[in-house]
DNA sequence: AACTCGATTTCAAACGTTTGAAATAATTGC
DNA sequence: GCAATTATTTCAAACGTTTGAAATCGAGTT
């Protein structure tokens, strides 16, 4: 209907007034009459006036919105800490634009440049799986636009922000947990190498049997990507010895226990039924399966999202220096099912 | 550190031209010297200009932003159709900017005006549960925004633009497979009633009985809304008939499937374990279930997200008037696992 | 009546682009 | 060699805001 959007202009006319005394009445300037005020206010509502993001953004040079570069949402992981980014930025005027690289690297560094021209104030970031050269990522801070790197980053790299969750910590609990139960051979179940944090999952394991001096074996520990055939052969690793199998398992993350449960399970094997496991993650739908996880590390997405925002805005405000690195590490929390 | 952002302005000024040559050059002006177009693109190119955006979309009133409202990210549904709405709308030169309503018609109306705000170019929306004022969302068709409505949307008005899976095509498809494979007392568990598609579920349900001559029972029919506890009376009041239990069941969604298929487990009733049954979804986890479903709707959220921005676009750009309200349906498709 | 002072409003430039019209430069025809 | 034509570049306004500086208005003081 109404096709000609109402413009300052448009409400100064009607008002007979200039177009700056309609902006400052509106934004609450205290030089303005207090009558003025209310009649530009009240005509605003009428008309249903929407000061255009657009005209703001250049005039300030910002864009109120906030990047977000993310491997994929089909991981509760990743759509969980959105939850918390986004109600964050919105309570601070900010808007979020979330782009998938798929893991793909060239995906990855299109939705860089996408949200260059889209002049984000700043940029939250778990980089792809392929993730090697930092070019595309390093624009960013050249042009002074500050940028968190969050849960996948670059481990070699101190000089970036980084919030990360504290899977050395969540990967310790768990292995203690299960030592606690009784458990002398407790298995350990690793993600794949090119990931971060394998390393620290590992150490958390590592330190937790010698803390409780628990020997280490090698043959308790087996490496996976995410892909089933390979979980499998890593299981059959760990279970070779048949006289002496593992009581327990701790894994890199659910699906992949769930594959080595469902593994176990098809062997009729009535001691693989007794093995107590632990994954990181937390899924919905533990409750549906058969013998389900004894406990879930979780690793508080929504809290990681969260933190990441809360510095970002901390950074865009300049109330911490771009260049004064920063790393915020989340605990995890163990969860015990049944 | 270059913290001066590169304009046309000073590529105009390193060059010794006018602003509008470099404009013009950059944008491929036919009018322009081949040689000076070179020298313009090569000089952008070397010191990363990007054209800013706030000031493109002010001057073309356009945002190249097209907004979506969803209830959450949580379900696979949504994060699905995502990915098909996003691949399409980058190709074409838009992005996304994605916000949740978790539901709640308040937060859906704050997204709303949010969104207004930023002038978005366009509006995909799959309403709350609660919405049944669409004041916040008619907004948008008032100012000339297209609205494209999907998966929920106001059943009572034809006067929108609709895509939706063809949950009756679906349904149908279903019944008649376990139809097929001999059932004659098929059970109906449906979902809750102010969803809008329930009755077009239980429609499809109802139809492939009567086309294959199979009697009705309304003891077989039961609906839930998504809590669990709702579900296990549900199934009880199904199989209250001990003599006479359905073997099979069509479910209206997977985790309603899930709970009433552990209640069924939970009874150690032998004749419950030879079942079938069907639910809306198609979820990864199916295969590290304890009784899998026989079969899994795939109501292809991709698919219904690509529709839906298609028709969007098709809006944006005058191609279809926006009083020529659409409807397109998304077949769903039968996956029968093992 | 002239003058000051505070309150209020308006002016004008700026943000970075785009684009039709106008100006200028280069080329052609005679 | 000069007008006519074409190629190329520049001008200037516009998009909708914000904001410091300047202008205006009224009232109070002398």
């Amino acid at each position: 209907m109404n096709n000609t959007p109402v413009t300052l202009k448009f409400l100064a006319e009607k008002l007979k007034m200039s177009v700056s005394t309609v902006s400052k009445a509106l934004n609450n300037y205290p030089t303005i009459n207090e009558y003025t005020k209310q009649r530009v206010q009240e005509l605003a509502r009428e008309l249903h006036f929407l000061p255009n993001k657009s005209a703001i953004n250049l005039k300030e040079k910002k864009s109120h919105l906030i990047g977000v570069i993310l491997p994929n949402l089909l991981d509760h992981f990743f759509t969980r800490s959105i939850y918390g980014i986004e109600q964050f930025a919105t309570q601070n005027g900010y808007n979020i634009i979330i782009s998938q690289s798929h893991d793909d690297l060239e995906k990855e560094i299109q939705s860089a440049n996408m949200l260059l021209r889209n002049r984000v104030d700043g940029l939250i970031v778990a980089i792809s799986k392929h993730t090697q050269d930092f070019a595309h990522l390093n624009q960013f801070e050249n042009m002074g636009i500050p940028v968190v790197y969050y849960t996948r980053n670059p481990s070699f790299n101190l000089n970036c922000h980084k919030v990360l969750g504290n899977t050395f910590q969540g990967c310790y609990q768990a292995t203690k947990f299960l030592i606690d139960r009784g458990h002398k051979r407790i298995a350990y179940l690793g993600g794949p190498k090119m990931i971060n944090f394998t390393h620290e999952r590992f150490n958390g394991y590592i330190n937790a049997l010698k803390d409780n001096q628990i020997p280490f074996s090698s043959q308790l520990v087996a490496y996976t990507d995410f892909d089933k055939e390979n979980t499998i052969s890593a299981i059959k690793k760990l279970f070779t010895d048949t006289e002496n199998i593992p009581t327990a398992l701790v894994a890199f993350k659910e699906p992949i226990l769930f594959d080595a449960i469902k593994y176990l399970k098809s062997i009729n094997q009535p001691s693989f039924n007794q093995i107590e496991c632990i994954g990181f993650g937390n899924t919905s739908f533990i409750s549906y399966l058969n013998s389900p996880p004894i406990a879930s590390i979780e690793e508080n997405p929504e809290s990681v999202g969260q933190n990441a925002i809360k510095l970002l805005m901390q950074l865009i405000n300049k109330e911490i220096d771009i260049r004064n690195y920063q790393k915020v590490m989340v605990d995890c929390k163990l969860i015990v099912h049944g």
